[in-house]
DNA sequence: ATAGGTGCAAACAGTTTGCATGTAT
DNA sequence: ATACATGCAAACTGTTTGCACCTAT
């Protein structure tokens, strides 16, 4: 995606500004609120493409959609919630590096990802 | 699924049997070895069974199908290669705990998994 | 001017569901 | 005997692709 468009623009600002991981169908009807006719296909093309260069990083779940979230340097652990399913980007003082695990000969690991499962505010009735 | 049949119980056996995790359509070719017109829709029935009564325990990784494993009761690590995109639950000296995070107000954590990206034996060159 | 992006519709992959038939209890 | 499981096909959801048209460079 070399070229600077307005859709392009657009899909990667509403990634941007949102404040959770959003699904691509969730990206596609937010920046219709700006161009109407905006294709489904484009948003994809454009998620993908950024997604290839590390600007935004998609997240799943079991049963989801994928979502994609912006990258803004710090790694975020994941939660989610498992009566609604909603999926959460925590600010966590970071694990930092790759606990020092001795990985079966062969294995080379280039980074890692924790996920927490759980009950979200609104779940767990300590919504406060 | 109360009642006991020969799908059910190869179905079971295929996924405890395996030596990581399976597809449903994995899960599905591998059992046609036994019954050779078992139905896919049965086989996404009792895997999702088996799932919900946490018999096994589903595992995803962007852009790929879930995949099923044996739950025999300790925690897995999972390792994707970020090479040939296969999925390995590693035994490692687990992390056993959940690292004391200060979860935001309102979250209740219940789990967590670690996943780990990198190079398996196969991709990295340092198969020996 | 022209390579690359866009919108739309059709194609695909994975998963779920409806229904008539089969079978464990 | 009968309620539940099965197999098949059709339906659905999420994602990708083909193609004629449009637009940033």
């Amino acid at each position: 995606m070399a070229r600077r468009t307005r859709q392009g623009t657009l899909i990667l600002e509403t990634i941007r500004k949102a404040k959770r991981p959003l699904t691509p169908a969730e990206i596609h009807s937010t920046a219709m609120r700006e161009i109407s006719n905006l294709g489904l296909a484009t948003t994809y093309r454009h998620v993908k493409a950024l997604a290839d260069d590390s600007v935004v990083v998609g997240v799943d779940y079991p049963g989801q959609p994928t979502r994609y979230e912006w990258v803004d340097g710090q790694d975020k652990t994941h939660f989610t919630c498992r009566s609604c399913d909603k999926l959460f980007a925590l600010d966590l003082p970071q694990t930092d590096e790759l606990p020092e695990f001795d990985l079966p000969p062969g294995f080379v690991a280039t980074g890692g990802e924790f996920i927490v499962y759980g009950l979200c505010p609104d779940c767990s009735g300590q919504n406060k």
